[in-house]
RNA sequence: GGGUGAUUAGCUCAGUGGUAGAGCGCUUCGUUCACAUCGAAGAUGUCGGGAGUUCAAAUCUCUCAUCACCCA
């Protein structure tokens, strides 16, 4: 059956995956012939996530990794997965729910939202999955897993044999926290307040936006005044005026209701005469208006602004540090949702506690946390609608710095400049040419990047990490060379990063995570629960007085950290036990939270009281409502995949892993905390390898994005040109630490490749090459082959299989490509296929047989090689050759060396046979001799080597030139085309077609290149210095080259010689 | 402001000391029985500027310029 002309992808390629996928050649370990391991574990997609450029760059390299180290018999394993992104999926789900009809996540509440997420995880969780099928992706999918697998209410859909992840996760977590390197404290993070919950610096997007900067007068407390000086760098004095203010500058005056204090430089000579003095936040009932210190911190920068900064430590990254340095308290104004706190005492109250601080009382975070420094009539406003009311209010009030109409700082405003009234402009007094300082300014805002929302600093409690103590053996890991990253550059980027790093903010807000394993209860310890009598019981009036009086609630509480709640019963007990009778002997019972805690107690209290019944005494504890951030649990990815804590035989074998592929962007946010968490858990590192890559970008290099409208769909790809097409794509673009730009133009000319090779596999069936007659070549062992062009194309086979896993080995996919493209197109497609024309048509049957016989050979070479980057054509070309007796998948990877293979007589003899067809095509054209026209040639010179070369392949030079016959001649006849090769020279008479003066040209190009060429190479060779400091090889290579150039240079000044007599 | 990287043919990019490369595009020719998703031939480079090291520099060093990304 005749092969179509073209391969059709979108039949094939279901077909071949299905067939893959049914004779388990994905499963760890199909096909192993040895005991190494290869392992690679796929950077988990979020479970919401759709395959983008990205994903298909990434997955095909690992692919063509994994396909690559399978072949070679490899015990192999490419583990999937998907991760469950908490925010994303949360998101996904509240959205469905509304678009539905459906109660929202408020209204289902906790346990019977987090099913609707499970349920949804089963419709959709699987997109992606079958996304990376279509790219041809090879990974175990029997082991799929997932990073909330096993968590509660998991109902094991698309990941039904994914390990236990919770328990992981869990684990993981108890023991860390039982060394210390997990804690819980209150730090400034960033904060959501669409989804209500701290996000990581990842999901953080800072974008320039238009903003204002405001100036605001401070005024200072009791009228006090100071002489406010600015001077030139060399001290002349440039401006003088008494101040009763210092001049603040922010783009956020909302927070300065919870300034706690102004700083400015030490080194500010502006304002050392009111270091330590006090001055007023313009802003809020007059009568009861805060007074902040003026303080010295090195963070404010003199030449910014006024030199002056507000210090609000809860809601500004900077502030904190200078907060927390200078002991300022940091006052939270907003709620989880961004609007100004409603809660706590009336302002009044709230502020004359607060100046109590400011004038120095001692305080602790929890009671500034509890005050609430909002304005009673500011309260509840959004954040956005309190700026607009205090920038108003403190122009208002005449505190805002001033200045001209025309300052340029104004921005747009400014160029409302007036006109002179003498220019015929309106008049106007004085007042009306200033106006408030507003800069328009481009700010820096972080902006969540799910919600698309400002994200808040603010001061909460939160679980971190101490990863600083978790750093030291990621970073002597890399040190050491146990794990390398590529490119080079990005060890640069980790030291930096691992030497400077930040406790890690592991809590969030949110319901879909793996919830935070901590219980706590009421603290029974406290120093006023207590029996009056001594008599080691406690009476009804001491219990009602503590839980009447409210005194529990804001008492703190005792906590405990274990796996499960039975873990954590023996925990409170042994924090009860000096607890007075019959409290100690209470039954441990988990209720929502602190107050229904309370309550509880009461209730069991007052029955105790009533029927002495011990069994009625209860001890109420509530889990911590935080769960875990998901690049927590994908921390531990490369051994949670893998069954951990069980000793599982996977996590023996294949942990750690090989090599990690995955973008640069997250070399901090997961690589650095794989490293971590394997090391803290396992004590090894989780790979050797890490391959970072950039961002997938448009053919100008511009990043995709949906708001642009330039996102190329890989899936589209694949649909137009085949995932083959897409794949070659991608690893030919991919040069370790390149720029990736995607361009239609690549992608249509791999396309074509693919083409190419179906065409040239096309012609060999059509000439009997796949018959059943045909030798086979089990285990790629090549034939013996006694055809110069036979030897040769086994010799470029073995090179190129030599160059393409050189390439491999060292992660350069794009030389493995080129190798690939040059080797079939170039060598096979362009010669081999045409010199083993005459050959297989006319050529004697011993000759067709073997030649067919080669052909089969490097053409099986040519998939087989080719198959880890393009599975799909070439598992269907080996289909089509048939006669195996495995899937080309699992077929064994070539072995043979470029040594074994080449046969350099039969090398040196094509090489002048080529040259030889391509001088005189060359010299044809140039002439504009007609293509089809069949030429005689005459043999002027020509030494053993070259005759020979002519005689053993006259057939196919013959064809392949467009020559008629080759006859010797002693001389050129007038009027003839010179064909110069090395070691021979040859003339093609034309008399009548060619153009003297136009061969005349040509030769003396061709000549003035050589000049420069020989120039060159002598001057090298007549340098001394050459010769005694450079290798004997280049020097003996330059030699060499010289004596080439000027044979040819010989050559063809014969020739022009001869012309010049013609005229 | 700090850090990292880039600058090579019209375009997109390889090329870590030894005669400047590939693909695409472009020009000319070609319907020869694998392939027009093709074939043959051709043109195009002071390797960003300058300095240094070296027998030898696109490649190593310094410097300047421009651009990109990351972090503040």
């Amino acid at each position: 059956m005749a092969m179509d002309k073209t391969f059709d992808t979108s039949a094939a390629e279901p077909r071949l995956y299905a067939a893959w996928e049914e004779a388990g050649a994905f499963k760890a370990g199909a096909g192993k012939r040895r005991e190494e391991t290869f392992t690679i574990m796929i950077p988990p997609p979020n479970v919401t996530g759709a395959l983008h450029m990205g994903h298909g760059f990434n997955n095909t390299l690992q692919d063509i990794l994994t396909r690559w180290h399978r072949m070679r018999g490899f015990d192999t394993l490419w583990q999937p997965g998907q991760d469950h992104a908490g925010i994303a999926t949360q998101l996904q789900v509240e959205k469905q729910l509304a678009a539905t009809q459906q109660p929202t996540r408020a209204e289902l509440g906790r346990a019977a939202f987090i099913a609707k997420v499970w349920e949804w995880k089963g419709d959709y969780g699987g997109r992606i999955i079958n996304q990376l099928r279509r790219l041809g992706a090879s990974c175990d999918w029997s082991r799929n897993a997932f990073t909330m697998a096993g968590a509660p209410g998991d109902p094991r859909t698309g990941h039904e044999n994914s390990p236990d992840f919770h328990d992981a996760v869990i684990k993981v977590f108890v023991d860390l926290y039982g060394k210390g390197l997990i804690y819980r404290g209150k730090r400034l993070v960033n904060w959501d307040p669409h989804f209500e919950t701290a996000i990581s610096d990842l999901e953080v997007e800072n974008i320039e936006t238009a903003g204002h900067m405001w100036h605001f007068k401070y005024p200072l407390a009791g009228g006090e005044t100071y002489e406010y000086i600015e001077r030139d760098e060399d001290g002349t004095e440039l401006f003088r005026e008494t101040r009763d203010y210092i001049s603040i500058a922010t783009t956020r005056p909302e927070t300065m209701l919870g300034d706690g204090a102004v700083a400015v430089h030490p080194s500010d000579e502006r304002y050392a005469p009111i270091v330590g003095k006090l001055c007023e936040i313009p802003v809020g009932p007059k009568e009861s208006r805060r007074l902040i210190p003026i303080i010295t911190d090195e963070y404010p920068d003199p030449t910014f602004g006024s030199g002056a900064v507000k210090i609000t430590g809860a809601h500004d990254f900077n502030d904190y540090g200078v907060a927390s340095r200078g002991g300022i308290p940091m006052y939270r104004l907003m709620d989880t949702k961004g609007r100004m706190r409603a809660d706590g005492a009336p302002y009044a109250e709230a502020a004359a506690r607060a100046q109590e601080i400011a004038n120095g009382d001692s305080f602790t975070g929890e009671e500034v946390d509890g005050l609430n420094l909002v304005p009673d009539h500011l309260r509840g406003m959004d954040r956005f609608e309190a700026r607009k009311a205090v920038v108003q209010e403190i122009t208002d009030e005449g505190l805002a710095v001033m200045t001209e109409v025309t300052d340029p700082r104004l921005g747009k405003k400014a160029e409302t400049a007036p006109v002179a009234p003498e220019e015929g402009g309106e008049a106007r007094d004085e007042s009306q040419n200033f106006v408030p300082l507003v800069e328009e300014k481009l700010i820096m805002q972080p902006y969540g990047d799910r919600s698309k929302v400002v994200v808040e600093p603010m001061l909460t409690d939160q679980w971190f990490v101490d990863a600083e103590k978790l750093a030291g053996p990621a970073l002597e890991a890399v040190r050491s060379g146990a794990v390398t990253i590529m490119p080079e550059s990005g060890e640069k980027t980790f030291y930096h990063w691992l030497e400077n790093i930040e406790p890690w903010c592991i809590s969030r807000q949110l319901w879909w995570g793996h919830r935070v394993p901590v219980w706590y209860g009421l603290d029974l310890s406290a120093p006023d629960f207590k029996d009056d009598e001594g008599d080691g019981e406690l009476d009804q009036v001491e219990l009602m007085r503590l839980l009447s009086e409210g005194g529990m609630l804001h008492r703190g509480d005792v906590a405990r950290c274990a796996a499960s709640l039975d873990e954590v019963r023996d925990g409170f007990f042994d924090a009860n036990a000096d607890v007075p009778a019959p409290i100690s002997h209470a039954r441990v019972i988990e209720v929502e939270d602190k107050h229904e805690a309370i309550h509880r107690f009461a209730e069991g209290l007052a029955e105790y009281n009533v029927s002495q019944d011990l069994t009625k005494l209860v001890y109420p504890v509530w889990r911590d409502t935080d769960v875990l951030d998901t690049w927590f649990s994908s921390g531990l990815w490369p051994f949670g995949t893998l069954g951990w804590p069980e000793n599982t035989e996977e996590l023996r074998k294949y942990f750690p892993s090989d090599v990690l592929i995955t973008g640069q962007d997250i070399l901090f946010f997961w690589v650095a905390r794989m490293m971590m968490m394997s090391q803290a858990v396992l004590g090894e590192n989780p790979f050797h390898t890490v391959y970072l890559h950039q961002l997938v970008r448009d053919e100008k290099g511009k990043k995709m994005s949906k708001t642009v409208g330039n996102v190329v769909d890989p899936l589209d790809m694949v649909d137009e040109f085949g995932a083959d097409a897409l794949r070659f794509t991608m690893a030919q673009m991919a040069a370790i630490g390149g720029v990736l730009k995607f361009s239609r133009e690549r992608i249509t000319g791999f396309r074509n490749f693919g083409t190419k090779l179906w065409n040239a596999c096309r012609f060999a069936e059509m000439n009997g090459v796949f018959e059943a007659d045909v030798p086979c070549t089990p285990g790629a062992r090549p034939v013996h082959a006694e055809q110069t062009v036979n030897k040769w194309i086994l010799g470029e086979t073995g090179r190129v299989r030599e160059e393409v896993d050189a390439a491999l080995a060292a992660y350069r996919f794009n030389d493995a490509a080129n190798a690939l493209y040059a080797f079939v197109w170039g060598r096979v497609c362009d010669w081999y296929v045409e010199f083993s024309k005459p050959l297989l048509l006319d050529g004697p049957p011993e000759i067709q047989a073997e030649t067919r016989a080669t052909m089969r050979f490097v053409l099986e070479q040519c998939v087989t090689m080719l198959h880890p980057i393009m599975p799909f054509i070439t598992e269907e070309l080996w289909g089509v050759m048939g006669n195996h007796d495995q899937m080309l998948i699992l077929t064994p990877w070539p072995e043979y060396t470029a040594d074994e293979l080449i046969d350099p007589a039969a090398d040196a003899e094509m090489n002048q046979a080529i040259a030889l067809i391509e001088a005189v095509r060359s010299a044809r054209s140039q002439m504009n001799v007609p293509a089809g026209l069949y030429v005689p040639l005459l043999e002027l010179e020509a030494d053993a080597a070259a005759q020979e070369a002519f005689t053993r392949n006259e057939t196919l030079i013959k064809r392949l030139a467009r020559i008629d016959s080759l006859t010797p001649a002693t001389e050129a006849p007038k009027g003839a085309l010179t064909v110069a090769v090395r070691g021979a020279s040859y003339a093609i008479p034309l008399a009548d077609i060619i153009d003297v003066e136009a061969e005349k040209a040509r030769l003396s190009k061709a000549m003035d290149k050589l000049k420069k060429e020989i120039g060159g190479l002598s001057g090298r060779l007549n340098n001394p210095k050459f010769a005694e400091s450079a290798p004997e090889e280049v020097v003996e290579e330059t030699r060499a080259n010289l004596a080439a150039r000027q044979e040819e240079e010989a050559q063809l000044s014969t020739a022009l010689a001869r012309l010049a007599e013609i005229g």
